[in-house]
DNA sequence: TTTTGAGTTGTTCGA
DNA sequence: GTCGAACAACTCAAA
């Protein structure tokens, strides 16, 4: 503590991490209405024990984030601080230099993440440095929510009931008018970071499509509720038209609360049916599973949840591996997805089931590859999210899909894609092949082909493998464990 | 303790 | 073209 200050006016510190809001933001809030002196501090900690580094995607959004962000608490008194390191390095050194006695934040649920805070809220509470945490990320928390046996749930159903029997959510708050703020001490300068891309810049096709932070999330919100959220339980499913919310990223990076998601849904203030708002909540509700699930299994992201696949007879093959990065199989729904991906930064749900579905099935490559694929190029790779998701596609996830739903991507493109508009946007090279071929090139006849200006094998590869072939080989694979 | 009902998202085959 | 059954048992959660 520096010998000026003075218990009344010493100031407290928010810290930011994955909550890069004003709105609904109870640390905030909480710090506000002390009277106190308010520093936000905004700690980039890439070091601590066993931190996974932010993907790609996740730095080039985080740069901007933080740029909106900075400039929001600026204008409401309390500039942002920027500081990079081990959380209770960088806490300790702002404490120390600034005089601190009061430490407020909300709480994050990556178990790697968990640990760290609960060490910096004993080590702070010893010094008697006041130190609280708030909730925010999750409607849950997940070391309270039970079952009747006092165990955790492995079934979404029944996690979603209980989820559900909780009671109504808490309304979200307002953001705060003002912020008095403190003596800033010095701040990193986002640049520096170094979080875009330079060489080269890959980030164009990000920059045209996301409008990173606060307000650009809320834009999102109402924009989905008095558009899409009509038709959800149908649009959802079709990559080709605007049927989703497009709220992950955002969530991802806590510029928008479950709670307030939950709060702009309330049927009595919007037209839509009640089965497509209760569609829409019950995927809120699965990132709420997943983080139940991740909480249990810290290892989520590299461990089978059930051990039973240890035994799964990989091929992992690097140049398969390589033409499914690059969006080049030869099935064009998985490559269209693969491509939205490299591009935007993003996936449609339906076509990530089906693009991580033929990595495992067809291709028998490891779902971890695939995960670690999408934890860097997705702006919303979630701790949770991400692993749970690719180890239910995988089977080896809880309450996860049977071993022999193989997806076809011929019939999930012609499914949901039916004209082939998604594929023509992100697969140029097949734009002009009728909607009966363009799942199917290579079905197509000889003139057709020419006509839309396709040479197989030159123009667009042909299959890597043959479905009917891999679908066997899987189920094979499957048998044999 | 035992029982019971249920369990995100599909495909293929044969009638 | 359409429809129902098979694909396989197993584990979970609650009564």
């Amino acid at each position: 503590m520096t010998a000026s200050s003075t218990a009344t006016d010493a100031p407290v510190l928010v810290l930011f991490r994955t909550d890069l809001r004003v709105a609904d933001n109870r640390a905030l809030m909480a710090a506000s209405s002390t009277g106190k002196p308010v520093l936000p501090l905004f700690v980039f900690d890439q070091e601590s024990d066993g931190t996974r580094p932010l993907g790609g995607a996740r730095r080039w959004w985080l740069h901007h984030s933080l740029a909106v962000l900075g400039k929001q608490l600026a204008r409401l008194g309390a500039p942002l601080l920027l500081s990079r390191g081990r959380m209770e390095v960088v806490v300790d050194r702002l404490i120390s230099e600034t005089g601190a006695d009061m430490v407020l934040w909300n709480r994050r649920y990556d178990p790697t993440e968990i640990a760290v805070d609960s060490r910096l809220k004993a080590s702070l509470r010893e010094r008697n440095i006041r130190a609280e945490s708030f909730d925010g990320h999750l409607l849950h928390e997940p070391s309270l929510l039970k079952t009747g046996s006092g165990g955790s749930y492995k079934v979404y159903s029944p996690f979603w009931r209980a989820l559900v029997t909780q009671g109504e959510p808490r309304d979200p708050l307002d953001a705060p008018r003002k912020l008095r703020g403190g003596k800033v001490p010095a701040s990193d300068e986002l640049d520096d970071w170094a979080l875009l891309p330079t060489t080269p810049d890959w980030a164009h096709g990000l920059r045209a499509q996301w409008a990173p932070g606060e307000a650009g999330a809320q834009d999102s919100l109402a924009a989905f509720v008095s558009g899409a959220l009509d038709g959800y339980g149908q649009g959802r499913d079709m990559p080709g038209v605007a049927g989703t919310s497009r709220l992950s990223p955002h969530l991802a990076h806590g510029e928008i609360t479950p709670f307030q998601i939950l709060a702009a849904l309330k049927p009595a203030s919007i037209d839509a049916p009640s089965g497509d708002i209760e569609k829409f909540r019950k995927e809120v509700g699965w990132r709420e599973f997943s983080y139940h699930l991740l909480f249990q299994n810290p290892s989520l992201a590299q461990v089978n949840f059930n051990r039973d696949f240890d035994a799964f007879p990989w091929a992992g093959n690097r140049e398969l591996l390589s033409a499914w990065q690059r969006g080049l199989t030869g099935y064009p729904i998985v490559d269209a997805g693969m491509r939205e991906l490299w591009q935007t930064g993003w996936m449609h749900n339906r076509v990530r089931m089906v693009a991580a579905s033929f990595l495992i099935k067809h291709l028998l490559i490891d779902w971890r590859e695939g995960e670690k694929w999408f934890w860097d190029t997705l702006v919303d790779a979630d701790p949770a999210s991400n692993p749970a998701s690719w180890q239910w596609v995988a089977g080896s996830g809880a309450d996860a899909a049977p071993y022999f739903r193989i997806f076809n991507p011929v019939l999930q493109g012609e499914k949901f894609d039916p004209d082939g508009a998604y594929v023509r946007r992100y697969v140029p090279e097949l734009a002009k092949l009728p909607a009966k071929y363009i799942h199917r090139p290579w079905d197509a006849p000889k003139d057709i082909l020419s006509t839309a200006g396709v040479k197989l094998g030159a123009d667009y590869p042909v299959p890597v493998i043959d479905h009917s072939l891999a679908r066997e080989r899987a189920l094979g694979a499957y048998k044999s464990m």
